[in-house]
DNA sequence: TAAATTTTTGACCAAATGGACAATTTTTCT
DNA sequence: AGAAAAATTGTCCATTTGGTCAAAAATTTA
């Protein structure tokens, strides 16, 4: 009795379709779109070139398939951002789960990257409107937070550019990273983590309530 | 009398050198190594693809090339930090000059990206010596600024690394920064620019150092 | 100016690749 | 079980594309 009456699919399409999909993220992540090629899925996933055309029509579908898939999990944690919550918990929670993402999903991570990277040309329209919107739904609660003094005067907007660039780096750049890093994965974002919530917390809090640090010498 | 004599090549070599150069820095950025064509090289530089390959011996060389005449105008501003200077100018000049190439020269920043992006396979070996090596020195001027009690106590990687992070990101993720906010390229920048003023004052200042912000309300 | 050298190009090739399709196998339904 | 439907695959094709090559054009040299 399977609740999750996914559309009309029968079991084994949606197991086929499920694994051609994690297959095809893995490819698509690690050669992007162009160089991605459904020889490579197909060994990835274990089923042969046609039977994949069999499950979606054609390579750009598959793509396209696997991006919106991801995209409501990547714009997630932004809704989880409460206007009733503490300023800062409530942006330092929205660092962390952004971070952790990047820990735990580099390869979606990459593969928006390249999509944005190159002109972003199936998402472009998403960006301008859902995103948009949504961004600015959440500017609008950090406007209002500073004029309540309950924040240090930020701008949202440039802010939130800050934090997906930050983040993000660790997962679309970790070969950078791990290249002039020899630290294990959970020692670099433990490192990570601490050091942004330190920035955070610099940034967004008053002066006077920063923890005083002693001048060493 | 031309003194810079490019190793021996003739004028017209050293000229049809550079436009494929020129335009495969155009291409590269925006497809990509393996989306880039030779055909969409030559009509950017108005050539004929068997000429190219009177140029260059293969696509993967031209884009060889490319990317490593890059690579020491990339590092440069790294070097332009001095010990002797004052910590935080030093700092904020270093960071201005990468948003500075992130204005400038965004398709450069784009290579780069999508290169370190997909494994760096022609690059890890340089970002592991080279760069790492002089990455090492200035985290190294870094921790003796912080010992000095010139600067706040900071992880010098991270701090280099979200640099890096926040500066790019309006270069390699414009689409997406543009899709969000409307504002001229000049606007954009100079937004930017305070804001990571101010954030890289408040990260490196000691809180009793910083202008007094008011709350308002 | 004529020979030698360099540069340019049209025509061509082989490999890679996305996709079509008919035939076969497997699963589901009656 | 037997028919119908769904799933799978081997084979094939057309296009794209990196690269070759010999001939022609342009330039340099003597």
């Amino acid at each position: 009795m399977n609740l999750v009456a996914d559309k009309n699919l029968s079991r084994i399409q949606r197991e086929k379709r499920s694994k051609i999909q994690k297959a095809a993220l893995e490819v698509f992540s690690e050669y992007g779109l162009r160089s991605a090629t459904l020889d490579k899925i197909a060994i990835a996933c274990g089923l042969t070139k046609p039977n994949i055309l069999y499950y979606y029509s054609s390579k750009d579908q598959i793509y396209f398939e696997v991006l919106n898939g991801l995209l409501d999990e990547w714009v997630a944690p932004l809704h989880e951002i409460s206007k009733e919550g503490e300023p800062i918990d409530e942006l330092l929670g929205y660092m962390k789960a952004k971070l952790k993402m990047s820990k735990q999903k580099p390869k979606e991570s990459k593969l928006f990257a390249n999509e944005i990277l190159h002109g972003a040309p199936l998402m472009q329209n998403i960006l301008a409107t859902s995103l948009r919107q949504t961004l600015d739904e959440k500017v609008a609660v950090i406007d209002h937070w500073v004029r309540e003094g309950k924040l240090a005067n930020v701008n949202g907007h440039h802010l939130f550019f800050s934090i997906w660039a930050m983040t993000q780096h660790y997962a679309d750049f970790d070969v950078q990273v791990k290249a002039i890093l020899d630290k294990s994965e959970d020692e670099l974002f433990q490192e990570a983590e601490e050091y942004l919530t330190n920035l955070l917390l610099r940034m967004l809090s008053f002066p006077t309530e920063l923890p005083v640090s002693t001048k060493s010498s």
